[in-house]
DNA sequence: GCCATGGCTAGTA
DNA sequence: GCCATGGCTAGTA
């Protein structure tokens, strides 16, 4: 695994049950502001393998990002059962639910 | 080539 | 809508 891959990877994992981050913020957080799209890869391609918590993951507007709708009920039903509610449209109200994880530490 | 973004624009009202 | 951005996995040979 590349060392970007292995910071997003490890972020998304620290992601507390009831809290979720944003693509853009993963990728910001590992380093790389403008890499939301690798990190919707890594959860594409990874989620299963790596045991990824993939259903903390929602876009910037605090929506659910998944195409397909199963996926995005799965992923909702999973985040209600967490402790989560969501708006009348659909979005998840990022300034109430949102993880933002330490720094990393210093040296 | 892939991908579940994000930000900016043209077009419409 | 549209497309620049970004790092590379999963699947096949």
């Amino acid at each position: 695994m590349q060392p970007f891959t292995e910071r997003v990877v490890t972020i998304i994992r620290s992601i507390p049950s009831g809290k979720v981050m944003t693509y853009g913020q993963i990728a910001a957080c590992a380093g790389s502001p403008r890499a939301a799209r690798q990190v919707v890869r890594i959860l594409h391609s990874m989620s299963a393998s790596q045991q990824l918590p993939w259903h903390r993951v929602v876009n910037k507007q605090g929506e659910i990002a998944l195409g397909d709708a199963d996926s995005a009920e799965e992923q909702r039903w999973r985040l209600e059962e967490e402790g989560i509610e969501f708006t009348l449209d659909q979005r998840i109200p990022l300034e109430r639910y949102h993880f933002e994880p330490d720094p990393p530490a210093e040296g």
